[in-house]
DNA sequence: CAGTATCCTGTCCGATACTG
DNA sequence: CAGTATCGGACAGGATACTG
């Protein structure tokens, strides 16, 4: 494949770009989230060229983020509807909403995130369902998991040596920066 | 720019991407976020040719999410250390290595997320900080932000529109219609 | 060690035309 | 409406050589 490098890494999160690494692929999933399940729904809301999105739309059933269903058989017509494995990206989506939200709106954002009931704006934060505590990386750490390979352990070794040293460096001009 | 669809996007969405849409560009603020700062350390750890990492870098010292500083005069030397914003894509990290974890790992996950004082491993959940609930497509939805153009309220209503009808067809006891 | 300078290839992506 | 086929450009990404 295209980047060997990737195929010999365990990272995860190196393994999810390989899914959805592609510039459309989450544009994609976040209209798919939005109900979008039709190709010129698709073609329409992002603009995208026809030949680019059967592209991607292929690419994202082979990743088994998608699922294309046949809604009609006369004229045959299909559509494309969210795995399992697709609908649970969400929340890289809202914590990427999160991001641009805070750092690309100058004038305030124009997308948010609101309670359905209440109506009130929500605020996504991150935090550790067993302890309930926010996630940070001060308080948490990365850690070697079952399937670690030799390789992944010393590299999340050397990545502590190195998140020990630049956390006792550099905090002072932490602060410094508004 | 290259993709003109997306200047004229108010999502928030895509203008991340027009960020870190780009492969190796997550795989070095990862990395920058375990504590690594300098042109080999990103080299070795990502095993990237050094024309490309020099680009990136550029690329995501022009986004803001990395800055050069001097660290030696003579000779002169440079490492590259996160912003605030570069910091802030943290818990999109963490979302997109949760999801490989649950998607990727047959085996077992091979990188955990753990408490540094128990030692626990932690699981990241995604909650609203005002009401404390899980964030999910059931409970929240989107709406207009103050700097919400026309467009993108039309945009946001088609997408409700489309999400009543797709949830009421294919989860009918989740909503009743009132 | 910390990059820069070239050159090359793959492919992402767009535009357009066409089909059942 | 729901795509497929074809062509071409821009650039991400790779390999290698070279410099202070």
């Amino acid at each position: 494949m295209r980047r060997k490098s990737l195929n010999e890494t365990q990272c995860p999160i190196a393994r999810s770009l390989e899914c959805v690494g592609e510039w459309w692929s989450l544009l994609i999933i976040r209209d798919a989230l939005h109900g979008l399940t039709r190709f010129d729904e698709f073609q329409k809301s992002l603009d995208i060229a026809p030949n680019m999105l059967t592209r991607r739309l292929t690419a994202l059933m082979e990743s088994g983020l998608l699922e294309k269903r046949q809604y009609s058989v006369r004229p045959p017509r299909y559509e494309y509807v969210l795995t399992q494995r697709g609908r649970d990206l969400s929340p890289v989506l809202t914590t990427l909403l999160a991001w641009g939200n805070k750092h690309f709106a100058p004038e305030g954002p124009s997308i948010l995130l609101a309670d359905s009931q209440t109506g009130e704006i929500a605020e996504p934060v991150l935090v550790d369902k067993v302890t309930g505590r926010e996630i940070s990386a001060q308080a948490h750490r990365l850690v070697p998991g079952p399937a670690a390979s030799e390789g992944m352990i010393q590299r999340l070794q050397h990545y502590q040596r190195q998140w020990d040293s630049h956390a006792t460096t550099t905090d002072a001009h932490y602060h410094e920066e508004s």
